[in-house]
DNA sequence: ATGAAAGCGCTAACAT
DNA sequence: ATGTTAGCGCTTTCAT
């Protein structure tokens, strides 16, 4: 077996307590024990159990962290950064994927709510009601998704859509079309509804689509039939998909259509033409939400929706209008 | 407080340890009692403090999982497929990233090791000795780097490398470049050790070079200047970016030049031309780690390597050879 | 400043 | 088949 406290105890000749508060209490102890103790602690190699520690104290120093499907391009970022700001604070995350089904993501909750001081649930596929009854058992933040009474990290995706159509009318385009994600979605409904307030251009909303490269391929008759020269895709990989639909029926990018995604995910630097988009600041997001989730656990929830900033990067798929 | 199995036992008027029995050893329990305690206990929303558990019995049913970057496209596929296979065994798993940093991956090591029953680390950037000394504590299985000793899963990138090799020399290249990774990596040694081996063609290796899109994209002048008309990429990243360096100096993938890269990440199938690769099964790998690590915690480590195979698949970056 | 004792939630001999 | 007891590694009163 490892080397427990008892160890260090004997090896110092000193009750476990005072080796307990060596550790956690040091300003009761006296300085010289202390070094002593620390000293032979460190000799044995001795590392405290925090699970045991957890039991009296009630504090795990973990935290929960769930998804939807990490292999998405869009999650990894965050998930880096979530794990390292929770590093930065002495903690240690569980990682789980729910595969995108509300169950497994309710069991996940379920098991690891006692291994946890809370959770951080991102772009939750569970209903508000089943989250509301949840959160009597761990705290949460939410990512990604607007729950009302809980707190929240959300990324201004309502802005992004109108720098984007912005972006489109200055290059001359008159008619946009919004290939929408699915019909669940709040980021798709903040998109459609910052894009129906924008004057001076015509707005066709197309969709839903599934939030995938397959999606925006479909979409691309739609996309054409509307007339639209420039296209507002629901993300990433729909819009990558868009255009190679769009290539597939002869149209070019950004010659004949000015594309652009949201999300800024890697894939969409490297394609070519190279994605104009609307970066989301995922890595702040999980970053800020391990901040909250950490403060939460020990004062009361603020309940308050944090709002990040998104910013529009022009690449390569936009590109003035034609006549 | 959350409820606990003393709540269970009085509500059902039975000792806490026919609690205990009923969930992990029913057999030594009267199957009426059992169904009783089990319907009071779902009742009640109990479940087992997992932690509390593990103190004694010694298990935590958890693994940790170690990573150098999340956010490198080649591991979020491994982690996903990890995940899943722990939750089929009722394991939960910490993910954490060491950000490429040795001390890092030690220092978590040891933070983690009392609170998991094993550690998976892949592409460790640890010495093989500290490997060495650090599997007293904890028992591990190493993904994508060999290591005497210990349980160990890799990808045959040497035959993978050979295939990519052959399917060049087909289509008639006779000159073709390397392009190696770091120095310190398993998987570029391999490539060169197997690309070395193949006769009716002439390799020259390039580099190292570091294993991003900056890396492929530095290259692409050695690569012209060595004349060859194929590439062997150490990964789809420098492939990528080697693909774009070659089009800035006016050459064609794979017109004048045929590219393939390694791992068959997400990127490589969106970018153009689509990335022609070897495929890691690196979901295969996630799985088959965790299996090995769980079965090494209940039984002797089996120190074997496990080798999975590659594959080639063929896309869009590859042509014929011209004059 | 330190020791003694109780207890966190649970399992595992040992009794009965 | 079930209850009793001890104990996992640690913290936290309560004494001294």
């Amino acid at each position: 077996m490892a080397v427990t406290i008892r160890d260090v105890a004997e090896a110092s000749g000193v009750h476990v307590s005072t080796v307990s508060r060596a550790f956690s209490a040091p300003h009761l102890v006296n300085p010289e024990t202390r070094t002593r103790v620390l000293a032979i602690a460190e000799d044995l190699g001795y590392r405290p159990n925090r699970a045991a520690r957890a039991l009296t104290t009630g504090r795990t120093h973990n935290i929960g962290l769930i998804v939807a499907d990490i292999a998405n391009p869009f999650f990894p970022p965050l998930i880096k950064a979530a794990q390292a700001q929770a590093r930065l604070r002495d903690y240690h995350v569980f990682v789980a994927d729910t595969d995108e089904d509300p169950q497994v993501e309710e069991d996940l909750i379920q098991t690891l709510t006692k291994q946890v001081d809370g959770v951080l649930l991102c772009s939750p596929r569970l209903t508000n009601r089943t989250i509301e009854r949840l959160r009597e058992e761990v705290p949460f933040v939410v990512v990604n998704r607007r729950a009302k009474g809980l707190p929240t990290v959300l990324m201004d995706v309502g802005r992004g859509a109108r720098l984007a159509v912005e972006h489109l009318t200055a290059l001359g385009h008159r008619r946009i079309a919004l290939v929408t994600g699915p019909s669940g979605s709040w980021t798709s409904k903040e998109m459609q509804e910052a894009a129906a307030t924008m004057s001076d251009v015509d707005v066709v909303f197309l969709g839903p689509n599934p939030p995938t490269e397959l999606g925006g391929l479909a979409a691309a008759t739609d996309v054409i039939a509307s007339g639209a020269t420039g296209v507002l895709a629901y993300n990433d990989l729909v819009a990558i998909g868009l255009i190679e639909g769009l290539a597939e029926r002869g149209k070019n990018v950004p010659g004949d259509v000015s594309v652009i995604g949201v999300d800024d995910i890697v894939p969409g630097r490297l394609s070519r033409p190279k994605l104009t988009t609307i970066a989301m600041p995922t890595a702040a997001a999980g970053r800020i939400a391990v901040d909250l989730l950490l403060q939460s656990v020990d004062s009361a929830a603020t309940a308050a929706a944090t709002m990040l900033e998104t910013a529009l990067i022009v690449r390569e798929s936009t590109g003035k209008a034609h006549r």
